[in-house]
DNA sequence: CATGAATGAGCCTTCATTCAT
DNA sequence: AATGAATGAAGGCTCATTCAT
């Protein structure tokens, strides 16, 4: 029989590495990054160890793809026309969009809140938490600042504690925390009335 | 050389419990529970492996015990006349005063935060975490109820979330978070004015 | 597309496995018989891993061919007109062919070499080697023996040494390694005058 | 009951490195580096394999102390005053004094032979080759020089060829290799008479 | 009380080999 | 004939824990 075209290998290969990355963001998430073996996720995904190795190369770097990819749906969510500049409705949809995403991905979120709270964790994705970060930050404060906003930081620092805590308390118990109640409290806090 | 008092005994004990503890803290809070061994944590706190061992029954033990000094801690500052109602003013000297504390204690702060996160940790520490926040939980929503407000639930949940926003930014980049000025923010919110 | 006549099939056959054994003598020169993985010897052969079993039954059996190949070649230097029995112009000619030959073949001498001196590949030839030895010696020994040597045995293995001490000196160092004054150095010895 | 003194704890260090050397030495030389896994060895020591990394920070460091061990051994026999000069009756007491360190230390040999034809296992030992014949090879071209042989340079990389071909087959058939009559040879080459 | 040598289960990773297409 | 995805045994190494002294 003749071989695989390269077409019908690139579909392999696309598939079983979305099968795997989804089984790393729910063990990790659940059982946290450390915890978690390779032996575990193989089982998991339905594959063998060495598989996952001819996909990802090495633990680690299946931790940074999952981040990368999650800081990407993020940037999506806060700048979705891609012009760097962020408007009033942008910043309110920002949150519904965020949530609503959490609530589809608990698993990923808990991934999230994890690998930003554990100091090990930071040091395997130091860089890219810094170069993903920046943009963001940078959009939002010049948001407050075009808004004639006092102390503009301040508001960016204020904003960040909202979304850190309400994220960690959503899903550190995602069945009881009043997550409708809470954004709406928030919005209504800067006047983002629908 | 190696008898000594039985007082001799006790007082070493202590003083090598609490340098210890010290230790772990600030290995835990700067590297994670994880990735911290303990070989690393006995040469920090300049002891033998095996002493450790007479100390603490094991790496788990070591970190229940300073989750629980922790929570003792906190309980403190939040109800100092251990009656269990909480009151206008400790509601707004609790804010004050785990934030003194945290600025003077990082890495503690930062080993907190990463216990909560951490879905294994709080595997191990599940029942300690269940027991410990149950009493401040049920004084706060007492508080929010004795204030008349609306729904105090979700009082007490943006409470939680303003909280743990607040310490895990915070505790992410302690030299640039504005904390006194997000701590007036707050207190300002819930009309907290000394 | 697929279908081929039988000409071809072993056409190609005869060309592959010419452009394997190849690929694993410089693969295998260079880096080593354990270095060396079946990965990189097909990439580097320009053929799958696959395929690679569709001429060689394993590692093992891909080392013994080249090995037997390479005994065959020397057999030839040595008796050219294979009749078991050394002549004076033959030892003599003998030289210059087998570090001719090397020049031309540096990888194919230094897997010589590492087979020879890596105990668990010696291992691993261990009845090729015996066998491909037994002639080549015999006749050395005959040779002396006829020429009269006091000590035939001696002079085999002194000859030997002076072999293997160039080959092994040449091939880790090919660029400096004096040869052909260390060549005529060795064919004085022996009166071999042209 | 006290403890150990520092001293006690030396003493145990250095006999069991001794030991855990020794059986490396014998493994590497017998089946060689890359077929010897670090289970075999620690059985063969009588110890358990994490106790080996107590030891040595990895097979690797492992191999590069034997080597290092075994350089200097060398470098004992061929100037042993020390002063970076060879004379007359070095060189001639430096083949005597390395083939009787090698009939009694067969392992070692062919662990070192093996080490110099391996090309990966000279990867990992590159800068301590270099390093380590730098010196003999000098001293003995000066020696050459002061002698007044026509070409120095060759007579080096004849001395080489005899030793290293000496050492390859005396090794790779100990029982059988005529060593005492080849050294004899040798030594009247060069004119060393007792 | 104090030490660090010693253990061994278990982790991440590699790689020869197989097999469906 | 040809491909590379897939397997799993095995290797090097780590580390919580124990124990003789």
């Amino acid at each position: 029989m003749c071989p695989r075209t390269k077409e019908q290998f690139d579909l392999i290969r696309e598939n079983k590495k979305e099968q795997i990355l989804n089984a790393a963001i729910e063990c990790f998430g659940t059982r946290g990054y450390y915890s978690v073996t390779i032996s575990q996720l193989a089982k998991h995904a339905g594959i063998s160890k060495g598989l996952l190795y001819n996909y990802f190369s090495s633990k680690e770097d299946l931790l940074k793809q999952i981040f990368q990819s999650l800081m990407r749906d993020f940037m999506g969510f806060l700048d979705p026309d891609e012009n760097g500049i962020l408007e009033k409705h942008e910043l309110f949809e920002y949150f519904d969009k965020v949530f609503d995403f959490l609530q589809n991905n608990i698993s990923l979120g808990k991934m999230y809140i994890s690998i930003f709270s554990q100091p090990s964790v930071q040091t395997i994705l130091n860089e890219e938490i810094v170069v993903a970060s920046r943009q963001p930050l940078g959009m939002m404060l010049r948001y407050f600042e075009s808004q004639g906003f006092e102390d503009p930081e301040v508001e960016v620092a204020f904003l960040g504690t909202l979304f850190s805590g309400a994220m960690s308390e959503f899903l550190s118990d995602p069945e009881h925390f009043p997550l409708e109640k809470i954004k709406i409290k928030i919005q209504n806090m800067y006047n983002m009335y629908k």
